[in-house]
DNA sequence: TCCCGAAGTTCGATTTAAATG
DNA sequence: GCATTTAAATCGAACTTCGGG
């Protein structure tokens, strides 16, 4: 309450409290190129009656003429991601540079919460969509949804070729190939996988990588050791998953000296079912992950892993739409970007030569 | 890019496909009390219009007469935390019943980031504010600063007795009760703690819970077998100090059967510090966190900690924020609300009797 | 013409008051 | 007075145009 009427300072109680008019005011506040010919004092004088009144300019009156909001939405699919978390971070450091704040909207994995929100950002006119498609569902017509929209529209985490959506994502091939790669040269030649489940675009991009290798190598990949994740949509099942596959994969008495998972939560589900059946990590079994999740590097062992440079991430998809808006605004065209990060092996503790 | 002009459809648009007035247009979209002398023919026509021209209404310039901008600030002071997550579920969860949208903004344990951000908040004008103080500083300057503002606030974490600021917090001493009682009846007596930083609220209580346990029953506190963490701001840092601290009780060479640690991550540090110093968990030392964060689960051996209920702490802060508003609308006062919840013993693995 | 400042219009919606039959 | 519809004012800021010294 600040003023007489009970409501928030307007630009006019500046005007009538510094006694000039609201167009002085305005030039005056937003230095405007008009404010060069404004005195000195006439400028002092308004910004004191701004300062003393506790004047802040309404962003959302300003919108109306500038149409812009300088808000963007930001769309996970799971905030309970470990993944999501370190790329939100990044989104937010980027946006924050550029003066810009970020409207969360999260999907609980849900299609019809993902429409329901993109239909209230888009009504609060944010300026761009960032989503975060961190586990599943990079659904085709989620994306069609999204190529309606003619607002700049960033995604995260998902391998995708759309003309009109820019893209962030890891090499995934490359990762996998840097896991084999560094398992080979330890000695591992009877490796175990932890596939991710098969409508994930990364989890046949990893495949591609291992099978890359593999053949470069002549190494001989055993189907016997080779199991899939289920289609399921909750990231806290993945660690289940990975307990129990890797329970599976011990009674099918078949010997492995190294287990890939797909990602992290799988590799910490695998590490607590070797432990029960009293395997040792990595004496009897390395184990890998991927992702580099902050519990990753918590565990007993510590999980060697692919890391995705996820705050990099973030940064990456605002420093496109940053892009895309200056484009738009020297009307320029802007062809779709499609960024691909490189991953990075973290070893640590769950891997060693095989005994 | 919806009409002729290149830009968004708006009510006019509507009003001259449908061949209406936009004061019709807006009564019948709205279902405003007028809208019921509306003939359902009229209505037809004009949600069809809406319809056909993809009529989105802009909320922005709604706010302009209704003073709803229908958003709340949701500051974190580190989003990376993972005790900021399940509360941010609660919180996005809750907004979401009532239509509301969060702006999120992370003070990365900053105060210059902290006011920035609120300056930037109230300029948006959220509706209300709401502060998840899961770290450090609860600051009593900062406190002062969101006192002047004149939108309800509610802060998440901190016991705090301000007269205008809601809050939500566990029951810390309740909580550390709950520990001793446990590990007592467990038949521990030489009881090892890594108490939090001095600076914070929640340390101090949490200690004098523990006091006043050991007092009831007799029991004796070895100073010795009490150390203190720093007062970082780094919740990372929880986990190094956890490691480094119990290292050096170790090194004290004074027996101790169980551990208590501030929070789950000090306590994930004292586990990796008591693996490599070969001491069995729970075997030869029993060791209890406090937060229930989501790596605590995931551990081996998995922590034994207690609960803080995060994401109903989350809803809880809606909540008060949906009465505030409520009562303001009435014109009713609304007298601050400082709601504790319940904390919640979890047992896992590493906790038993001492052998 | 150059400075300085103000009046009036605009953005997209809601709302009040009023005009029709 | 009633049912139906609408013109005009309003919200807070920015921008265009105009006038006086």
């Amino acid at each position: 309450m600040n003023n007489a009427k009970g409501s928030a300072v307007t630009i006019r109680d500046v005007a009538r409290e510094s006694g000039f008019s609201v167009t002085t005011v305005s030039i005056v506040l937003n230095d405007a190129p008009l404010a060069r010919y404004i005195p000195p004092q006439t400028k002092r004088c308004i910004e004191k009656a701004a300062r003393d009144l506790g004047y802040r300019p309404n962003q959302l009156a300003r919108y109306l003429r500038s149409k812009k909001s300088q808000t963007v939405g930001v769309m996970v699919f799971d905030i309970t991601d470990p993944f999501c978390t370190p790329i939100l971070r990044g989104i937010e450091n980027s946006l924050y540079q550029a003066s810009y704040l970020p409207v969360l909207a999260d999907a609980h994995n849900e299609r019809s919460r993902f429409e329901r929100y993109l239909e209230m950002l888009l009504e609060r006119r944010v300026e761009g969509l960032i989503v975060v498609a961190n586990w599943l569902l990079v659904d085709i017509n989620l994306l069609a949804d999204l190529e309606k929209r003619s607002i700049p529209t960033v995604v995260i985490g998902g391998e995708i070729q759309t003309e009109s959506i820019n893209s962030v994502a890891v090499d995934n091939e490359t990762g996998a190939r840097l896991i084999l790669d560094y398992l080979y040269s330890l000695g591992h030649r009877k490796i175990a996988f932890l596939r991710g489940p098969k409508r994930l675009s990364s989890s046949g991009k990893r495949w591609t990588g291992v099978r890359a290798f593999a053949h470069s190598m002549g190494l001989r990949l055993d189907p016997k050791l080779v199991l899939h994740l289920p289609d399921s949509l909750d990231p806290n099942s993945s660690f289940e998953a990975g307990y129990e596959l890797t329970e599976e994969l011990l009674n099918r008495r078949r010997a492995f000296t190294a287990l890939v998972a797909y990602d992290d939560m799988t590799a910490l589900g695998a590490l607590r079912a070797l432990a029960k059946a009293r395997v040792r990590v990595p004496a009897q079994c390395s184990v890998v992950g991927f992702d580099d999740v902050a519990p990753a590097a918590l565990s007993l062992p510590s999980l060697t892993t692919i890391r995705q440079p996820m705050e990099t991430m973030g940064s990456a998809a605002v420093s496109i739409f940053v892009d895309s808006i200056k484009a738009s605004l020297q009307k320029r065209e802007f062809a779709a970007v499609h960024r691909k990060v490189a991953p990075e092996l973290v070893v640590r503790e769950s891997t060693g030569a095989p005994s």
